[in-house]
DNA sequence: TCATAAACGAGACGGTACGTCGAGTCTTCGG
DNA sequence: CCGAAGACTCGACGTACCGTCTCGTTTATGA
């Protein structure tokens, strides 16, 4: 069926692998996601191209995955810690929902604003806004996760009675979040707490006035 | 001062421009971004390529060009008509801001989701999140003329009374558009018509219960 | 060292090698030296750039070996025959040197006086005497064999009597060969059978009256 | 007849033809024949390409005439001497056919090898190799008169009884000079005094044994 | 325990496009 | 109204990477 036999990933050797997702993540770090090549990731990695064209489609599919990686190893860093710390792990719930959710966008905020670490994301979500199979891998692996936590905050403040029955905790969320990735993506005007506070706000209160 | 001497722009050959612009698009639509290339653009346009790169530093910034070219052009073909007939020329105000924005927003919807349309700007606006210069002539051309309809619209539902008065048109609108911008570029969930009335109705209303 | 790693000559394409040189000699009997390009020679021979400028510093490298291989192919075909048959193979020797040299340089004449035949050679001379890499390479490989084969028959003369013992031949040779090259390439004069003559009669005989 | 009117010479502006030349000589002696432009030409004469376009036809003619043009300056510089005091200016007749020549190949012998001076001879020359209509050029304004100085004296030494009454001049002057050309214009070994002296002797006396 | 087949490193290959250079032509403007 | 200035089309340059394709060389079972 296919055209090419599938090679046997029970026999892929997982030195190359890291080291490929290592080179690549320090690369992008390095010259930038456009000067980043293939023959470059394969050079610094000390492995055949051929290797790399074995096990990914793309150069944006090898960073997609060097970031999962990442994310997860990070991840496992902490595990057991069984309490959520940032963002990351869960958003607190102290029952004051605007208060913790300016909490979690000021912290993305700031996130989104350091050059160093936002660069590279910023250029794989803009090859995934072109390659559709990659964008879908980048919203599943590294975006979803991220937007569920705000649909379990948002139930738990439905519960709480804080949140209106009739909302849509998806179509909430992006009202909360798109905003913000929005200046970040567009660079239309400056992402600043003032801002995530007045996202909060305009979202929680809404722009009728009281009927 | 600069490392190479500027070109006269008054010796400009104005055939040469249009040709490269009209060649631009053409080859967009016809072929895609990704492959389209400056020597394509200079092959169809009959021009060599150095007249290219002696005006643009960028196949995104001749697109740019030819983009904005393209939409004053369309403007001034309507110009003397002095009623707004769409989106694009201001934002229908029949006293019912809920269902004058839910009526602009849905035909953004529909024109987001038109593949052929769309992909171009697509492309245009994953490059100019890449590139920071790109990204400001992309905004300042493109889109904030866009919003600025947006800011014209809620305050004039703020002197209508029908949305408060601490309300921040700009974050307002944001609030509007982002979540859809959200959906295109990153294709989390499908962009309809429905989701379109629910941002309308959850921004408006906001997510909070009555106090 | 080197500021590029030499590539690895025991991978290299015979198939390409052989393809390049004989589409570069075909280009320069069609359109002349000066018209034949690194990328007419490359698309001639179905080739990328990259494999000519891989192997070769320069157009006229490619040309100084597929002459050198030409001539090496042409030898290899009268391998064995025993006997020299014509200017190429040795000098002959039938006790008259002044008949013999004529001869041979009457050959001579005739070959360079064929404007197909010579001008690649006249081209390849030219490039030469500018580029002293390239013109070290003419004369070892094609030029320094040629002339060593006057010094071989006048050495002979010499031990036959026929040629003073005070004569250097490596300096006899080229009065008799440099004048012919000299009309050759500077054109002043026409270039005949008489004048080979004469060039014989006037370097044998000498200048001087007698003593 | 011709496709172009011919500009009208009468109107030629004499103060770019000489900034044109002396441009020309500069820069070819600062980075050689080969990275000489036309372009180059212009900018540094202070010129308009077209300038040059109407007048040479192409970057070797310019420089043809601008060696031309040094050689008739300097001969201006010493004309009334009434003596010649070099090479240059005819050979010394002393009754020493073979001394004089001597003297006059060894002065040929020390200009042909200072790199400066001869690099931009050399280049004109293989330029004159490749194209017949500047090489005409070159021997008719350059190499011509210096070889007829040859002839004169020849005939001299024919007269004085020196040099036997069946010696062409033209022949015989080829045997002293085009050697030193050969070795000079392809390198095949070094161009020496000792050698200049051992092409006058063996030219004098010939290769034969007398008979 | 070894043979054997796969993945591996290395890198040459045919290509495409890059961005630059210069050629020679054409146009504009100033003295 | 000539000529400086330089923008234009064109073609080739030499480079960078692409993705494919051999080459030997590990390596890791399964016969």
């Amino acid at each position: 069926m296919s055209p090419h036999k599938a090679p046997d990933s029970s026999r892929r050797s997982d030195r190359s692998r890291r080291a490929i997702c290592d080179a690549a993540l320090s690369l992008v770090g390095e010259v930038g996601y456009a000067r980043t090549t293939i023959e470059g990731i394969a050079a610094r990695a000390g492995v055949g191209k051929q290797t790399i064209y074995r096990w990914w489609p793309s150069k944006a599919a090898v960073l997609m995955e060097a970031f999962t990686d990442e994310g997860a190893r990070r991840s496992a860093d902490v595990e057991g810690v069984g309490v959520a710390e940032d963002g990351e792990l869960g958003i607190p719930d102290t029952g004051d929902l605007a208060a913790d959710l300016k909490l979690v966008l000021r912290a993305t905020v700031d996130g989104l604003n350091d050059p160093a670490a936002a660069a590279p994301t910023r250029a794989l979500t803009a090859e995934g806004i072109m390659d559709p199979a990659l964008g879908a891998q980048f919203v599943e692996n590294l975006l979803e996760p991220q937007l569920q936590l705000y649909v379990t905050r948002l139930r738990a403040a439905q519960e709480a009675g804080e949140v209106r029955e009739d909302i849509d905790p998806r179509v909430a969320l992006e009202l909360l979040v798109a905003p913000l990735t929005h200046r970040w993506l567009l660079r239309t005007l400056p992402l600043t707490h003032a801002y995530a506070d007045a996202v909060v706000d305009h979202a929680l209160r809404g722009l009728s006035v009281r009927p």
